[in-house]
RNA sequence: GCCGGUGUGGCGCAAUUGGUAGCGCACCUGUCUUGUAAACAGGGGGUUGUCGGUUCGAGUCCGAUCACCGGCUCCA
């Protein structure tokens, strides 16, 4: 007779069976695939210990998502070694909407492999065959796996999975090793992998929810000194309805693509003869750049800071004396020889900006002192990284510096971040968290970060006490500081919920020294001022770009190169309309009036496709009237609106940067 | 920088086993122009990213190079 185990199951004490498992338990339910046991997640064919809080897991769940994402990616590596029995298994972890798994092939995967993949995951999805878990030692482990080094490099490294590579924790962990099998509806096995598991009761709940979505070379266990697999990139939803979705929402951001609706909308290009990584803005993009610049110029010197202006270029030994040159010597433009002297292009402002402190002597009662500039900046950005405008050879910073006491440190870091805060908002985007960059403390990068202990404890506490009074989210960032203090980033989320890292604030207790910076303090002594660099957008280029896939290039009216297109019913009411616009041109709108010989519709057409915030439209009803009609960028329309009244509410909302 | 893919008029694409480049939009001209996403007709425009090679012949094959796309690494 088998002894009764009480349990916990679901948050309801219950008495079972001793050898009941979670398939005994859940099993009705096809939505419930794993449970945790005492918070561990096991899979269901597992038995249920007395005494044990058991919870299911369904499929659409945090963890059940990644237990058919961990599950799918197994059966892509079994695909894969059909297809190819000599591909060794790298690791095939769940990410966020998906897995991947990586492999070391003789051949890369191409395209159109990635499809003949599909049909073989779909033939072992249709099986509907089972994961077994089995325990192994390490040395049987070791036998049956050695035909592949990578898992046997990671049984070795098991003690610290997490450090071994990201993902790693998937295959083994801390505990004892298992495999899974994945075996035949016959009992007979067809594949097994290195993994902690746990799986799906069955391949069949993958079911045509998944797909292949591209390949790539992606360097074992993350670095660049070791040989490079191939990796296959692919995503599983509980429906294909989520798929569905998903694709979806993968062709929207296709289609807010900044590369792509830069050309359509004539905002910038990059021509190949200036060279990569290097934008033209077009005459509309100069719209938006210049709007964007003389707003945040304005705000700035309200603000508190003073406008200044540096080179391009100067000689090489200012980076010496800033520090940077040593550290980024490899990611700035080549020296360039100059009557005996060498030339570097500026990769950052501050040290010119240091210049202008020290080029006269500062008294305590100047401070805090900002220096503020739109400067621009080259970097050698390597060539498989350049990207769009978010990742560019020749970028322009909105950079400052805030000069100030140790004492006014803490205040003016909460005035930046205020201040950068309210000026994102004013772009449109409201929903943040914060980072917080700090240094490494072991390992090959920590001999990078200069400064005592004392010095970055105070910076780093000073930045996470300004950071928490936000009252946002703060997600710590270990390793991620420059090499000569800590920083408080923003990430901002866009439209469709991606997030992207904007201002940057960054504590400084290294350069004033290197510069010998100083101020005459109250009592006559001198003092070394703290310094505080600060971009607001990082660099206005990429933040065109952000803005355009934020508002899908529809940008608010004060933002839009052309904020009234006038579309004439026809021919004979352009000079009417065109009186209207001149009102408003008046008015320092930014206005076009479509006097080309299309009809009205193609008219429409292309004022649509332009993504204007107000067209406005003139017929016989809307002359006879002294009135004009609103069609806006949703298709709605308003017709036979008084002239007085139209501009008014094109007005407010460019005054009010209001989106329409 | 590394791995893979791609490069054809301004844009989006086509060109059977290598046989001397087509289409749509845009552009130009003309006839048109009356209420919300494409009027009609005609016309101009490309030595197929660049350089080199194979071949009687290359957009199609090979090599180099540049650029772009995806992935990795990196990102002051």
């Amino acid at each position: 007779m088998s002894a009764q185990l009480a349990l916990t199951i679901a948050g309801m004490q219950r008495s079972v069976q001793q050898g009941t498992t979670g398939t005994d338990l859940f099993g009705e339910d096809r939505t419930i695939v794993a449970m945790t046991v005492d918070g561990q997640l096991q899979d269901l064919f597992r038995e249920v210990p007395g005494g044990a809080v058991v919870e299911p897991v369904a499929i659409d769940s945090v963890d059940g998502l990644n237990v058919l994402r961990h599950s799918a990616a197994h059966v892509l590596a079994q695909a894969v070694q059909e297809v190819n029995p000599q591909a060794k298994l790298g690791i095939g972890p769940p990410i966020t909407d998906g897995f991947y798994y990586d492999f070391d092939v003789e051949q890369p995967f191409a395209p159109e492999d990635l499809k003949a993949l599909e049909k073989a995951m779909q033939k072992i999805i249709n099986e509907g065959q089972t994961f077994d878990r089995r325990a192994v030692t390490d040395d049987a482990a070791r036998d049956e796996l050695a035909s592949e080094p990578y898992k046997l490099e990671l049984i070795g490294l098991k003690s610290n999975a997490s450090e071994a590579a990201e993902g790693a924790e998937a295959e083994v962990g801390d505990g004892g090793l298992t495999i899974y099998d994945n075996v035949h509806k016959d009992g007979t096995r067809a594949w097994g992998d290195l993994c902690r598991g746990p799986h799906l009761p069955s391949t069949k709940l993958i079911g045509n929810a998944f797909k292949l979505l591209r390949s790539g070379g992606a360097y074992w266990r993350g670095s660049e000194k070791n040989p490079q697999l191939q990796r296959i990139y692919g995503t599983a939803w509980p429906s294909k309805t989520d798929l569905k979705a998903y694709l979806d929402r993968l062709a929207e951001a296709e289609k807010r693509d900044h590369r792509k609706l830069g050309r359509e909308l004539d905002l910038y290009s990059f021509p190949d003869e200036i060279g990569s990584g290097l934008v033209v803005f077009h005459p509309k993009g100069g719209v938006i750049k210049r709007e964007m610049e003389d707003y945040v110029r304005r705000r700035h010197i309200e603000e508190g800071f003073d406008y200044v202006g540096t080179p391009h270029i100067s000689k090489a030994g200012l980076f010496h004396t800033s520090g940077h040159l040593p550290y980024y010597a490899d990611t700035m433009f080549p020296p360039m020889e100059l009557e005996g002297a060498e030339y570097r292009l500026k990769a950052m402002n501050c040290p010119m900006h240091n210049l202008i402190f020290s080029s006269r002597g500062r008294s305590y009662r100047e401070l805090p002192l900002r220096f503020f500039e739109f400067g621009s900046v080259y970097r050698y950005e390597k060539s498989g990284v350049v990207h769009g405008l978010t990742r560019v050879r020749g970028m322009t910073q909105d950079d400052s510096h805030s000069y100030v006491t140790a004492e006014q440190a803490p205040d003016e870091i909460k005035h930046l971040l205020s201040f950068v805060l309210s000026l994102l908002r004013d772009f449109g985007l409201d929903d943040f968290y914060l980072e917080l960059s700090t240094r490494e403390t072991e390992g090959d990068k920590a001999a990078k970060f200069i400064g005592s202990n004392e010095q970055w404890e105070e910076a780093t506490s000073i930045l996470e006490r300004a950071a928490r009074e936000t009252g946002l989210d703060l997600v710590d960032d270990p390793g991620g500081a420059a090499f000569y203090g800590p920083k408080i980033s923003v990430q901002a989320k866009d439209a469709i919920g991606r997030t992207w890292q904007l201002s940057t604030i960054q504590y400084d207790f290294n350069q004033p020294e290197r510069f010998g910076l100083e101020y005459q303090a109250a009592d006559g002594s001198r003092k070394q001022p703290v310094m505080i660099h600060s971009a607001k957008f990082g660099s206005i280029e990429r933040f065109i770009g952000v803005l355009v896939e934020h508002y899908a290039g529809a940008f608010p009216a004060w933002l839009s190169p052309v904020q009234v297109l006038g579309v004439p019913v026809a021919e004979e009411y352009a000079d009417y309309l065109w009186d209207v616009l001149k009102q408003l041109k008046g008015n320092g709108v930014r206005v076009e009036l479509d006097d080309s010989d299309d009809r009205f519709p193609k008219k429409i057409r292309n004022a649509s496709k332009s993504k204007v915030p107000f067209v406005l439209i003139a017929g016989e009803d809307d002359r006879a009237g002294g009135a004009v009609s609103f069609r806006y960028r949703d298709g709605s329309q308003k017709n036979g609106i008084p002239i007085a009244q139209a501009a008014a509410e094109i007005l407010s909302a460019i005054t009010e940067r209001r989106q329409v």
